[in-house]
DNA sequence: GTGGTCTAGACCACC
DNA sequence: GTGGTCTAGACCACG
């Protein structure tokens, strides 16, 4: 599954969409010419209403991101969005915020956040 | 400044000014007892309408995260959550994972995301 | 009509909103599921502001009491307190003793408090 | 004591203070001539500010129902206020709608408060 | 159609 | 001066 949304974060879910299909596209888990999940497959997939997603891939089809095929699907285009650094920093603060928005309800700080990380990182490695 | 907007995230400004005042508690930049900034200073501040600030503090303080003295001002409370320590871990790990599973979604890998909360650590000292 | 407002008695209308439909959930007049009015025909008859009312139903919501679906409405909530009886019934009985002083500052004895929330039975059925 | 202040109920402190004056004046409780407490007095006996008090005497004053004389305090007036039934109907309904909200929150119903006051009324005789 | 958010601006309560 | 409440009205998000 390529996509996710995330209900308590507070960002509508069609942009929530529209966000990761461009991201997916950038970093390159999405490639011109790869077929989308059908919007009916999706809606049901993240539990959410069938508009919400028709919404998302029309407004991605209006910047020319994803082109439909009327009978055969969604497609990705040629025209590849451009997500600049600048773009992605913001996403990843954006994230940031949250959790440790999150964190502070149970009372943690920062520096527990951090070490609680850096030991998922070790164990990982 | 402790809160600052981005009216471009899709994010509801007094959601963005909510999560950043329990960031800036978790950060240590405020504290039990601290004074925040007036409603009508934080508005101008921000450049949004006083409303949209009273409604993030109003429930910052349902929450029980802020305490309001009528005509003196608006405190960090004093009552933190209590929870035994097991609980405690439970939640940061279910936080953690909640967090790289979004990360992941748009791309970010685990070193970025303890770089990016590296950041935010030097920049609150 | 389950909610009434009075304007007189300097007590905020967002409160009364919020006293009413716990009042109505207490009385069994409201019972988990069951459709609230929507904001828009409520503020109207009530004759009040429509953000009143969006305010009330918010606040019921973060207090769990209210459930709202975007697009199809706000419901009464399913998940309800839960506490063990002892603590129940101390808790029944500090709300008794505060409500009998209270109503003893206005000259109101323990009959009076009886007959008034009779008469609030008799009404619902 | 003759007055009190619930800080939950979301009435005005300085309003609680001139209805309890007006009631306990009604019921014979005050008498004209009966000297208050002073408004430093008061204002420490109910941990509020000082100006709250004063304002809720002032109030008074100009409706005629208390007299000040410079100097030695201040008194009731000759001119007893009217409080008809249906303004006691009035506080008794929302002082029970209070209380019926609060109940609500841990969950009781009509039911077992009105059970909960009989037997406090069984005990008391 | 539903609820959600934001603005602009007034007036009140309290320190 | 502080925060609290209410109104009027616009526009967005979602089903």
């Amino acid at each position: 599954m390529l996509i996710s949304i995330d209900s308590k974060s507070g960002v509508p879910f069609y942009r929530q969409i529209i966000e990761q299909v461009k991201f997916a596209i950038a970093r390159g888990d999405l490639e011109p010419g790869d077929r989308l999940p059908t919007v009916r497959q999706l809606a049901v997939d993240l539990s959410i209403n069938l508009n919400t997603v028709v919404r998302a891939y029309r407004e991605l089809e209006i910047e020319g991101v994803l082109e439909t095929q009327q009978g055969s699907g969604t497609f990705v285009g040629r025209k590849r969005p451009r997500i600049d650094d600048l773009e992605r920093q913001r996403m990843l603060d954006q994230i940031l915020t949250e959790l440790l928005a999150r964190a502070s309800d149970y009372g943690f700080n920062l520096d527990e956040v951090l070490q609680g990380l850096s030991q998922r990182k070790e164990k990982s490695s």
